[in-house]
RNA sequence: GCGGGAGUAGCUCAGUUGGAUAGAGCAAGCGUUUCCUAAACGCUAGGUCAUGGGUUCGAGUCCCAUCUCUCGCGCCA
């Protein structure tokens, strides 16, 4: 029996290719374009005959016509599983069959039979995902949402698709506030091994800062402290730790609400006794410069970099974030062997990814280290309902804690009114609406975020995240809730074989529709893999539940003729299994009751 | 001043890198439940894709100009 390939647009594309490479008019760089199809016209759509023909200045439609007399006698694709055929100015459209789509949903049945069908195409790679960075002795606020849902959704993706990845916590954990913390802790006798809230380490911080500005003297003595720090005094070496270990524990919660856990946390603090080897190799290859007691690196080639300076390292000789990222760069290519490294971090700070990626790639190419793939996957800002960067009523950045505590205070007051419509019997319980409440809320948050264009802005809106209808975390988690009912009423497990033996391909509309958006799936994942953009998963997540919506509506599930049955128990089975397994990757937690 | 991002239906947003008649959701209006979760489904209406030029078989997407908003631009990260 001929094997079920993954991913049917990967077939289509490899074919046509093939099939280009012999043909005198095409070429083996001819590249297809193959991309998912408007339902109207099929599963798939190649366009790229239209470009090539333009570029050689022919006849599209004649081109396409040769193209596709030739794929169809090769033996490339076979017409039992694909029909194709020319149209409009020179698309080739392709149509899976019904029994295809039927074998197809036969062998890839599980999250594991999808995981992998999807694993080979980062086989054997290391990436290093670096996101969330919080700085310690600060609450963490809003801005972390993003980089924290994002990279988690991301670094989950990557490992779908079979890369080796490597979660790395990049904290904050070094720089001139730790002068005005220690001689706050010094002054009011803190035991900070008992502080389990960051709020109170910001409250020292506060106390430091203030007397910092009191007065000259204030300002020596904090100063004095960070330079005791850096030298390795003990006493505030062990200060410090403590301020780590206590921010760490308090971030840790959120973590653990959130299901969020990092391989590594190497913070600011790990790379200070490796920045000296980046000053030395940058200056032996002529790549930094002394430039106003500051150490710096130019871009000549560049418009702007060529005088927008990359500050290496201060006048007064201490590192900044410069040098620790290009140590941070250079340890994990040569500890970790990364192959691509990517940073989940704002987007007002693409100058300086830019400016760091320019630089690590000459002092790479030059020193023959190898250079890895380097992405700064930047995120917009979360806006209030004003349109301004979100804000508490007073005016200070919202706690993250109490971000994720209101949303599922928010989602119970719903699970509780829908439940007061629903027959006695029926009600969940009181433990359960609280397990229902947590999942909607925290996964509302969660897919508000990730269903929005990473790369732009996006309004904070409790009602619509919460909202149980649109493209929501509500909605989807219904349409899993759904799902395990039927099968509850119906007394079968979930995929479950013998459920849907002798299933018979499908035949109705709905039925159709509902199997070719299936079929997508491996299709969307590359796209969200080669963009790194979770919204596309989001997107297709809404779209299929909203197809099975459809389909269920109007096709019964539990019927008499035993063939139907089982292919329609299937479709439903495979739905669930996608359903799941998409919101899994995005970091949503699914409930088989709300 | 230089540079980045953005401007698509009343609102919130998609639009797979130049492809087929620009799509969703909310809000508005109409309808569907003796039937597997109505937290659902179907239908109607809603558009000069900021503006003006250009490139070509074809532009929301590319190039130029203009307007508006926003964020960066030397010792914070």
């Amino acid at each position: 029996m001929e094997q079920i390939a993954f991913s049917p647009a990967q077939v289509i594309d490899m074919a046509l290719r093939q099939v280009a490479a012999g043909l005198e008019n095409f070429g083996a760089e001819f590249d297809p374009q193959v991309r998912p199809a408007d339902p109207r016209h099929g599963d798939f759509q190649a366009n790229g005959v239209l470009p090539w023909a333009k570029q050689a200045r022919k006849n599209p439609r004649q081109l396409g016509q040769e193209l596709i007399d030739a794929l169809a006698t090769s033996n490339e694709l076979n017409p039992l599983t694909v029909q194709w055929e020319l149209a409009g100015p020179g698309f080739i459209n392709f149509r899976l069959t019904p029994e295809f789509l039927l074998r197809w949903l036969e062998t890839y049945r599980s999250d594991n039979a999808l995981r992998e069908g999807a694993g080979s195409s980062d086989q054997g790679r290391t990436v290093m995902v670096d996101y969330s960075s919080p700085n310690t002795a600060k609450e963490m606020h809003v801005g972390h949402i993003r980089s924290t849902v994002i990279g988690e959704a991301v670094a989950r993706l990557l490992e779908f698709c079979g890369a080796k990845v490597i979660r790395d916590n990049h904290i904050g954990d070094w720089g001139t506030q730790f002068g005005m913390l220690i001689w706050a802790v010094k002054h009011h006798q803190t035991d900070l091994t008992k502080i389990e809230e960051v709020a109170e380490l910001e409250a020292l911080y506060r106390q430091g800062s203030a007397h910092y500005k009191s007065s000259p003297e204030a300002e020596d003595e904090c100063r004095m402290e960070l330079v005791k720090l850096q030298q390795g005094d003990p006493e505030n070496q062990q200060i410090w730790q403590q301020i780590t270990d206590a921010s760490w524990r308090s971030f840790q919660q959120i973590y653990d609400s959130l299901d969020v856990h990092f391989d590594e946390v190497l913070g600011e603090s790990f790379y200070r006794d490796k920045v000296d080897r980046i000053y030395a190799e940058l200056i032996e290859l002529n790549l930094a410069q002394e430039d106003q007691g500051a150490l710096v690196v130019f871009h000549p080639e560049h418009q702007r970099f060529k005088t927008q300076p990359f500050l290496v390292r201060k006048k007064d000789g201490a590192s900044n974030y410069a040098s620790t990222d290009l140590a941070t760069i250079l340890y994990r290519v040569e500890h970790f062997k990364a192959d691509e490294l990517l940073y989940v971090v704002g987007l007002p700070q693409s100058d300086h990814f830019e400016q760091l990626f320019l630089t690590v790639q000459k002092w790479f190419a030059a020193k023959n280290y190898p250079v890895p793939e380097m992405r700064h996957l930047g995120f917009g800002t979360v806006l209030g309902e004003d349109g301004k960067a979100i804000r508490t009523r007073s005016g200070e950045s919202v706690k993250l804690r109490d971000l994720l505590n209101e949303a599922i205070e928010r989602a119970r007051a719903t699970v509780d009114a829908k439940q007061e419509e629903r027959p006695e019997g029926e009600r969940l319980s009181d433990e359960e609406r609280a397990e229902v409440a947590r999942v909607v809320g925290l996964g509302a948050i969660r897919y508000a975020d990730l269903s929005q264009n990473r790369t732009s802005d996006y309004k904070f809106s409790w009602e619509q995240m919460l909202s149980l209808e649109g493209n929501t975390a509500p909605y989807l988690l219904y349409a899993v809730a759904r799902l395990h009912s039927i099968f509850r009423r119906a007394g079968y497990t979930p995929g479950d074989a013998s459920a849907e033996q002798g299933a018979s391909a499908p035949e109705a509309d709905e039925e159709i529709a509902l199997a070719r958006k299936l079929l997508a799936f491996p299709a969307v994942i590359e796209q969200t893999r080669s963009d790194l953009r979770p919204h596309f998963l989001c997107t297709y997540l809404f779209d299929l539940a909203g197809v099975f919506s459809t389909f269920y509506n109007a096709c019964r599930v539990i019927v008499d003729e035993p063939d139907v049955r089982a292919r329609r128990l299937m479709l439903a089975s495979r739905t669930l299994t996608v359903l799941e397994t998409g919101l899994h990757l995005l970091g949503l937690e699914t409930l088989e009751r709300m």
